[in-house]
DNA sequence: GATGAATGAGGTTTCATTCAT
DNA sequence: TATGAATGAAACCTCATTCAT
């Protein structure tokens, strides 16, 4: 009749639910993902999940915003500008790539989303937003090493962002098909050091004029 | 001449619900693909795809398999070893851009198949077959293109090969986000001939002795 | 008083589950036994009976468990330890077959259960340990009755409590297939006077020293 | 195109069916046995077991009376008459107890159609003639023991054939819930023996004058 | 704010039976 | 006589969501 003590804590819990269904989407997947595993992970109730973010796709959407703002956080630790083109270029790729090792849900929940056609963050400004940073981070790199003439031209920053992704993103979101086809793991520190490596080289070797 | 309506036909009503698991599965996922779905596509029964195939994973480990098949085959149609080596390197870049273009399913059922940990293929000594090829394929064209002093030395087959998949893969099954972000359309003509193109450069700039 | 309409009661819906899924094993046997059919009796939604018992079989084990718990607490009712030996068997068996009579689940569930080689209740602890009280009820018995000189030696507990349990559970386990061999309504309650006195002899007969 | 060769053996195919049937029914009981499981056990064709025995209530039937015939092929060989009454009911009693050993399908027959109370068995004539023969016996052999003084009066030929049945039938069919409780394998050739013995004794014992 | 009991709709799978050959 | 492909109905079970407390 007499309840001794629940506890409140709305942002606490609000956290908790967030971390849980980053974890839960990114092992499962959206459509395998459970609400049943996202609140037993949280530890919370399951209308306390509905109560904050309204349903799965609410949910989902939220995750996905934030992983965004890590990465652009992530990106903005890097200071660029007093390097120089090559250094500048090779640490974009390194702290792409490192990105990608240590957040694997972030290659899960873009997996997911594009298995849906993007509908969760099509209409998201704030994702949209995050990329304009990056776009002039690389543009500002190939400007000033065309003029040192250390880069070729006429590179298009889009692709070269996106080949600088690719590289790294498709060794890690493919690692076990491609490790069942070579029978070998993909993700042994030794092998990663070596993919990070090969992956400078390649986007240097494309650059040299 | 032809029958209108066709009551038995046991091969064909196999290799049908294999082309609607193939549709549903590089739709929606391995999670979000619906036997309902499928055999509703197929025109038969929902219990035909039971007697056949014995349940969703025995049926998606059968997809998977005619698709690695189906690969191997277009890879096959390849004739690069009358080619000099960087004819052959960008054909061989080509050929696998265009096999994905064409085939979208192999993404989907990709991405699928690694949420999963590959634990459908894992074992199916078919696949692991299929790729003792292409890695000779590029290793005989690393070692007469080094011969001929056209192309730089010391490239790991795999890593080379991770990453020609890499730059096409990525671009298309990112192509959600990618195009959310970048309001662009990534599968117009154009854009894909010039993506086609930019990968080319990097390979052959990266392969520059 | 009473509400017409009550719409949240755990540990009622749990029990009306069971109770439901006692009728409907005892009707059907665990092969014939729809969840179905289990939840309409309880009328509760089919999803409750899986929140609670997890599935099909689960609910048939606590189904058996209870069934079991049920028997033991209808043995412990017969005070037996004041009464003579010949008195105290007669009393027993007297109460074994009226138990038999009383609840004829226990015989479909006995029957579903042994088809199933027993592998629901196999692992429980709690259904061996009811065990040992009959186990040492007849022990007693048997010993107060040899010193008194009225009951004969060499006898096997076990033995004795298999007979006294088939004399009564065969007659109505069987009782359809026997009574249209032999024309006759088993459990018509003269006939069922007449049995249990039938079986009370048997027993006392071959106690005889 | 052309059939090369199709046997034909219509006695055999029924035969084999019949003996698939009494195997599968056996294991599983009515519900539990699948029609696909007997058509696979006799190595013929779905439409077959249809074709001969219509469907799978008919084909029970069928094995069920199958089993009763046999059952008094069985009792037929005894040749009582020219026993003296306790070695002839020492022998019946034996006889009965070796059949359930040798035929356990008897008991799943027999408790499945008792959980469908009878309705496959209670309108066959064929079963209900079987049974005459055994009750003549029986009293046959009350009648000469009375005369010799060796047999008691008063004795219910019905009763006295259940509990013969029973103190075997019980044993055999709850072996394994009555293993599992009290940790002992029933079916051992020394466990049996015993029983064997505990039943004559039992039924000599009852019937003493 | 917080709980978890309860649900309807729909998921995968199974099964007795029929039908074209 | 014989086949086995094909089916409709219904089985067990799951899941996102809601509701009384």
């Amino acid at each position: 009749m007499k309840k001794t003590k629940i506890k409140r804590d709305p942002a606490g819990s609000r956290e908790k639910i967030l971390q849980a269904a980053l974890e839960e989407f990114a092992e499962f997947g959206f459509d395998g993902a459970r609400m049943d595993g996202i609140v037993k992970r949280a530890g919370v109730s399951k209308n306390l999940a509905y109560h904050y973010f309204g349903g799965k796709e609410s949910l989902f959407l939220e995750v996905m915003e934030q992983m965004y703002v890590r990465m652009r956080a992530h990106h903005a630790d890097l200071e660029i500008r007093h390097m120089s083109p090559i250094e500048g270029m090779s640490q974009l790729v390194r702290h792409t790539f490192a990105h990608f090792v240590e957040h694997p849900e972030v290659i899960s929940l873009l997996n997911s989303e594009n298995l849906h056609n993007a509908i969760h963050i099509r209409g998201s400004r704030k994702i949209s937003e995050l990329y304009s940073m990056l776009t002039e981070v690389i543009e500002s790199l190939l400007e000033r090493g065309v003029e040192a003439k250390v880069f070729r031209t006429n590179v298009d920053p889009m692709d070269l962002y996106i080949s600088i992704s690719a590289l790294g993103y498709f060794y890690l979101s493919n690692q076990h098909t491609l490790g069942a086809i070579f029978h070998k793991n993909l993700t042994d520190p030794e092998r990663l050091k070596a993919r990070e490596d090969h992956i400078v080289e390649v986007i240097l070797g494309y650059l040299k004029p």
